[in-house]
DNA sequence: AAAGTTGTGCTATTACAAATAGAACAATAG
DNA sequence: CTATTGTTCTATTTGTAATAGCACAACTTT
C-alpha cells in the first residue's frame, strides 16, 4: 500500500497519509498523471473514514501537487515531481541533527524561523 | 521582547514560544547561564496565560536546553548550544527548497518522515 | 443514454489538546 | 523573613481531528 499511517502516532493521520504521498513523490516513485488510489478504498483498507483520506488529498491540491476530479480521482499533478537533490540534503540534515542530538521538534521549529524570514 | 508569538497562527503558542527561544540560541543571541523572562513578566507582556508560556519552558526543559528552578526561574542549560553547521545546513536546505517552490508544509513534512524513519 | 465511480458539501457527534482561570504550594534569592 | 518563581491541582472553554451518514455533482465506463 502506498499510503501508510501509524495509529500510535500524534501526528494527525491525514497529515501522516498526506506526507506518505510527499514521500513517494520525492523518491520519484510517483509521476506526474499517475492516479491515487480513491479515497474510499483507502479508507477500507486502512480502516479510517473517508472524510480523513480527502482531507489529506485535499492538502496535497492545496499544494499543487494533485489535482482532484470527482469521478477520476485523484492524479499526481504536472511539474509536482520533487527534486530528488531536495530528498538528499533532507537526509544529509536529518543525519546532522541526529548525530547531534538534535530533536525534530528543534529541527522543523529552525527550519520554520528560516522560512518565514 | 526575545520572545515572540503571532496569535494568527495555527502552530502552538507555546511551540512558538519554544521555536523563539530555539532560534535565539540557535543564532547565538542566548549562552549558558542567562535567565529567560520570568513566565508571569511574558505572560503579561504578550497577554497570554502563564500556564501556556510555562508549557513552553517544560518543553524546552524537556529538550535539555534550559533549567527550571523555582525561585531563580529558567536559565539557558550548560552545553545548549546549537552547532552553527547545523544552522547553515538548515539556511541551505532552506533555500534550496524556496528556489523549487516546494513550501514549508512540504518541506517540514519531508523532515518529520525522515526523522520517524 | 444509462450506470457506476469519485470527489464535494452538509450536518452531527465524539475525543482530545490548547489555552484560559484561579488557587495553594515549594524552593530559591535577597 | 519576605518576595520571587516555578510546580501542582482542579475546572472551563474553545478549536481541531476523526468519525458517521447522507445527498449531490461531475466525470468515466459500458
Amino acid at each position: 500500500m502506498l499510503l501508510r499511517i501509524d495509529p500510535a502516532s500524534s501526528v494527525p493521520i491525514f497529515e501522516q497519509l498526506a506526507a506518505s504521498v510527499r514521500a513517494e513523490l520525492a523518491r520519484g516513485g510517483l509521476r506526474a498523471g499517475e492516479r491515487l488510489p480513491g479515497a474510499r478504498d483507502v479508507a477500507a483498507a486502512l480502516e479510517i473514514n473517508i472524510h480523513t483520506v480527502l482531507k489529506a488529498y485535499q492538502s496535497l491540491r492545496d499544494e499543487g501537487l494533485v489535482d482532484l476530479r470527482r469521478g477520476r480521482g485523484a492524479v499526481i499533478a504536472e511539474g509536482a515531481a520533487l527534486a530528488p537533490e531536495l530528498l538528499e540534503a533532507v537526509r544529509e540534515l536529518v543525519g546532522e541533527a541526529r548525530r547531534r542530538g538534535v530533536g525534530a521538534g528543534t529541527l522543523v521549529a529552525l527550519i520554520t524561523e528560516e522560512y518565514t524570514r
